[in-house]
DNA sequence: TGGACTGCCTAACGATCGTTAGGTAGGGTC
DNA sequence: GACCCTACCTAACGATCGTTAGGCAGTCCA
């Protein structure tokens, strides 16, 4: 009954990194199965196909991001700003804390193949839905489609640190500071001019 | 002397559709003839190999914003907000009207082959440097470091729109007016606050 | 009329791909 | 000691990949 996970969680961390290194296509079987010290057809035991493998690597990289989420939502705030700026770290330290994971969600979902996409779809609008309910709560009497829009600028500006943040030349709260200043003085800033 | 281009240019879009939607390792050259109306080794007539190809279609479309940007600079602006919003708008519809071309750019760099990416890395820079002069000019007093990181979250909420934006729904005109507003206003008021 | 050039073609090369079939060493259970 | 399960292995399958070699119809110029 005791089930060994420590390979194929060794399977798994590998194909996150070479997945969001190489893309799909330019991963094979073979290089993965290397990394792990396995030959590819054994990869076969833990998963039943690439594209399942593909799959559960990114469903894991959604997870990561809701759980922390819903642990920064535990948390009180002594204002919609400080509530919106938890937020904002939690969501880049996640990243880049799992960026194997998350990262490859980010840039490889759009051509990921339909099968896996679809999967994930769900807990994608799950997330997605986590935050469109946040900046409606700290952003009241701003239309929804505004929201939307704020939502889907914060995401890009957030997500795009994946390809040029590194570590060695400073910390992610700067960035933190700045994009939420941004977003927050900007939506503001909006409502203020169009009321009136 | 003359040289029919037609063909050639028929399999840049083409390529640039397919590389785009599908990514480079599952774009077989093969599949990409079939578009054309070709066989997969007439490719070769008019390129030296997939890689070149590659490079081309990521050199137009690096091209094409910059060609744009310098479209905009030539106006006049009566205030660096609008300035910042002409090139931001400029910036959007470059995106949108050469998608294939230009999201390729933004999604795919990274996986790229190292000899592709090479390549390319000097126009990309090019791009970049105009921006940062653009902020510069009109976030003056605003630390260069701070300059760095405005860049990178504006890029990454903008580019961000090639995974979202539905001409169906509506104009680029309000996200584009959206995020001027969030990173104009949100430098103005963290300048303000620092020096305070 | 003939040679050169253009723009494609067919056919095939070796390499690599995801995947399957079947075997085997080693530990746990009766 | 017989059995079974786990976690791998070797070997091979057909398919597909980028790429090359060589041929062929058409156009153009001398």
């Amino acid at each position: 009954m005791t089930v060994d996970l420590s390979a194929r969680q060794r399977i798994l961390d590998a194909a996150a990194g070479l997945l969001s290194e190489r893309g799909y296509g330019e991963t094979s079987l073979r290089l993965l199965a290397s990394e792990v010290g396995i030959k590819a057809a054994s990869v076969y035991y833990h998963f039943d196909s690439k594209e399942a493998l593909y799959t559960e690597v990114l469903q894991a990289g959604m997870d990561i991001m809701i759980d922390r989420f819903e642990a920064v939502e535990e948390a009180d705030f002594d204002s919609g700003r400080s509530r919106l700026q938890a937020h904002v770290s939690g969501h880049l330290d996640a990243l880049h804390s799992n960026l194997q994971y998350t990262a490859l969600h980010v840039s490889e979902f759009r051509t990921a193949p339909a099968t896996v996409r679809t999967q994930l779809v769900p807990r994608r609008d799950e997330y997605e839905s986590m935050w469109t309910a946040l900046l409606t709560a700290v952003l009241p009497e701003t239309p929804a489609t505004e929201i939307s829009i704020l939502r889907l600028g914060l995401f890009g500006a957030m997500n795009s640190s994946i390809d040029w943040f590194d570590a060695a030349k400073g910390g992610l709260g700067e960035f933190s500071d700045v994009i939420t200043d941004a977003f927050w003085a900007g939506a503001d800033n909006r409502k203020r001019r169009i009321a009136s």
